[in-house]
DNA sequence: CCCGCACGGTGACTAAATCACATAATGATG
DNA sequence: CATCATTATGTGATTTAGTCACCGTGCGGG
């Protein structure tokens, strides 16, 4: 990964040569496996991330063991949980881990807050990422709290599958993506295979009706 | 209200005495009568809002109509959906409405800004509290995903009333604080006062029992 | 005084969550 | 390849929550 990296982030661009020198001299691009966990409850954030490729699911873990994906982020984001961590020292009950192998870069904890100190687009630049995340978990509440579960599922299905329509996941997966119980997802998914919007095997989901589903999801 | 309120906030004592001055010199103090609307979908954030007396409820309305309170800013706090608007541009599906009669200090969006370049005690203020509220917000998902209403609205009852166990809203207004609907919270209300917990009068509720609240509260 | 309206009560129904299992597919291992 | 453990999925019964439709009641303003 040549240090041109830089260019993959639009909002970075108004940096002057110097801090833009600042960033890319002083951190380290590194590379995680797939399912690793990048932050989770307790762990001290060391470093302000910024992703290049690959994706991180963030996730909430509660109390009595369940789970619901908070929103994902993906190649020219920045992982605004671990900042928060940097900036206030408090710690979260979320977790992160990587879904797909992962490059991102990692800033030192002493540049980001030189950055900071330095150049109001950085600031522009860390805050707008804030605040994408921050509409993101509005948008949980107000799904969790007043969509219907076939609504949500369908939409999911229709986020996560591939080019092909294909996904390879669990039930129990796509239970904690909308964090509900096996059970409920299960049901769901079979009604919509009775209707012929897909086909379920194993471990795999194969949508062929996406024009209904997307139907249900937008609430007819 | 003297120009000391500064005071109020411990952590903006770090910040110079020349600092200190910026804000209290441009800062406006603004006084707005109970359920004003502070901020809105739609409404531009023009001011950092920081409180000095009274509560501003912020709470999310989503399409179909249906509400739920997120969260409170009180008394030397600041108002970050505000802030997040300042800093990004979006606007938020969240809006803010005064409980009760509020003075708050409004710095202009220049004089924020202005500051959040001179002063890493500033950011690191704006920053601490930009985390609590994502905490905040994590734990409404978790709430509203994983645990029954009836421990919920215990502990809300718990939060509301007054020294005297007296708290005066209606039915409506305590499903909004759960996001649920209004039936659903005077069944469970009925069945609390039954119990002997509470008694019931048209927009009061009056906790006899706090202990057994707590003990539901707590998951027993 | 009475009219209108906000507030609360209630039954019937649907949706979702929970519990307790049963069955099926898969991969590892002797 | 047969067996076995593990993981994934299926399903009925029950409880809890949300929705719908409607009713009665108390309260304040005209």
């Amino acid at each position: 990964m040549p240090p041109d990296w830089i260019t993959r982030f639009p909002e970075l661009a108004p940096l002057t040569p110097a801090e833009q020198k600042l960033i890319t001299e002083r951190a380290q691009i590194v590379s995680l496996p797939a399912q690793t966990t990048v932050f989770a409850p307790g762990l001290p954030a060391e470093n302000f991330l910024l992703l290049l490729e690959g994706t991180v699911r963030v996730q909430q873990v509660s109390a009595n063991g369940r789970e619901i994906v908070l929103y994902r982020v993906a190649g020219g984001e920045s992982c605004i949980m671990t900042t928060a961590c940097l900036l206030s020292g408090d710690t979260y009950n979320a977790e992160g881990v990587t879904e797909t192998p992962v490059k991102a870069v990692a800033v030192p904890k002493a540049t980001f807050e030189d950055l900071m100190a330095r150049s109001a687009d950085f600031r522009r630049f860390v805050f707008s990422h804030y605040a994408s995340r921050i509409t993101d978990l509005l948008h949980v509440v107000e799904e969790v709290a007043f969509e219907r579960i076939d609504k949500r599922l369908a939409q999911r299905l229709l986020d996560l599958t591939n080019a092909e329509g294909r996904l390879g996941v669990t039930h129990q997966e796509l239970a904690v993506e909308l964090g509900t119980a096996r059970e409920v997802v299960s049901r769901h998914l079979k009604e919509f295979q009775r209707r012929g919007w897909l086909a379920l095997t194993r471990g795999l989901v194969h949508v062929t009706d996406r024009r209904s589903l997307e139907r249900l999801a937008a609430g007819d």
